[in-house]
DNA sequence: TCCCAGGATCAAG
DNA sequence: CTTGATCATGGG
């Protein structure tokens, strides 16, 4: 539901707090695998997070261009709860990957020239990052041979089924993402019928049990190596490359991560190998060796360009 | 009806 | 180490 303007509080992000130019839009309506895609209200999106231990309803609104614009931001808390502006402001750089360099980006592959192709249509469209790992992965799993339109409309089916109600200042209610205790405890027949995720649920539930058995630790994936997450994340059934590859992209940072699906695989044979056929395996690798630190970034402006329909 | 969607798994070659 | 069938499900 929209915010309601009375009963919230507003404030314009400050400028220094965006890393080069920014595009609101293009950023969160790109379908990455870290969250549900927020919800849109004319010029505005509106999402939930538990910041600080207080639950925040908030939209973003971004008026002007990608590199003349201003930010506004409204937002309210749930029951007893109050969040400094500092804080959510933090939170947005962060989400939204602000803090990223972008303009160097862009310098340093200024000569690539399929690349840099993209770099004028996708200018300020950012890396998002999830602030739930388990959130990150579930999506990602769901996220296999499925449209964005259909993960995402699962994704909030699990929401209202399963994850608890915050209701907030203005009146207005949220379901929150599911904890993993609240999918283990599910059979895997009753999340399809009630989800339509089909045979991802049996992933689905499986990895939920596993972390809520402590027979998983998602948390420690952050921090060792990419290839020693990557192999820890494989061993999960129904997690594959690229959905391993999107959560350590999108959930726990890991940015040399570059997920191929079948978009990436269409355009980057098409670009970078002249239409020769090489493996999803293949290109994923070559895309880390190529652009190393800045292969997910990669990944997100050739899907995006794409999916755009060239 | 067939094909596709931010694929993974398993068996067979 | 590659290829092909199969896996649910809804939309085009």
């Amino acid at each position: 539901m929209r915010i309601d303007a009375a009963r919230s509080k507003e404030f314009t992000l400050d400028v220094d707090y965006v890393n080069g130019p920014l595009n609101v839009e293009d950023t969160i309506l790109s379908a990455q695998t870290s969250e549900p895609e927020w919800i849109r209200y004319g010029q505005s999106f509106v999402d939930v997070e538990k910041i600080s231990g207080t639950y925040v309803k908030y939209s973003i609104a971004q008026r002007g261009t990608s590199d003349q614009f201003t930010i506004s931001v409204r937002y309210l808390t749930g029951p007893n709860g109050e969040i400094s502006q500092t804080k959510l402001k933090q939170h947005l750089a962060n989400v939204l990957g602000l803090r990223d360099d972008l303009s160097l980006f862009y310098e340093m592959f200024s000569a690539d020239k399929p690349l840099s192709l993209t770099f004028g249509p996708l200018r300020g469209l950012r890396l998002m990052r999830g602030t739930s790992l388990y959130e990150s992965l579930i999506c990602s799993i769901l996220s296999q041979n499925n449209s964005a339109i259909r993960w995402n409309s699962i994704a909030r089916l699990l929401m209202k089924h399963y994850g608890r109600k915050v209701r907030f200042s203005d009146g207005s209610s949220w379901f929150l993402f599911p904890r993993p205790k609240d999918i283990a405890e599910l059979n895997v027949r009753e999340l399809q019928l009630k989800t339509s995720m089909g045979y991802r649920a049996k992933s689905v539930v499986t990895v939920s049990r596993m972390i809520h058995n402590n027979e998983l630790e998602l948390e420690p994936l952050v921090n060792v190596s990419y290839e020693e997450a990557l192999e820890v994340l494989l061993q999960l059934y129904g997690v594959g490359p690229k959905v391993a590859d999107c959560f350590l992209l999108y959930g726990a940072g890991q940015l040399k991560a570059a997920p191929v699906d079948v978009w990436m695989y269409r355009i980057v044979n098409r670009l970078y190998f002249k239409g020769r056929k090489s493996s999803r395996p293949a290109i994923a690798s070559f895309l880390r060796d190529r652009f190393g630190y800045w292969a997910g970034y990669v990944q997100l402006y050739l899907f995006h360009y794409a999916r755009s329909g060239l």
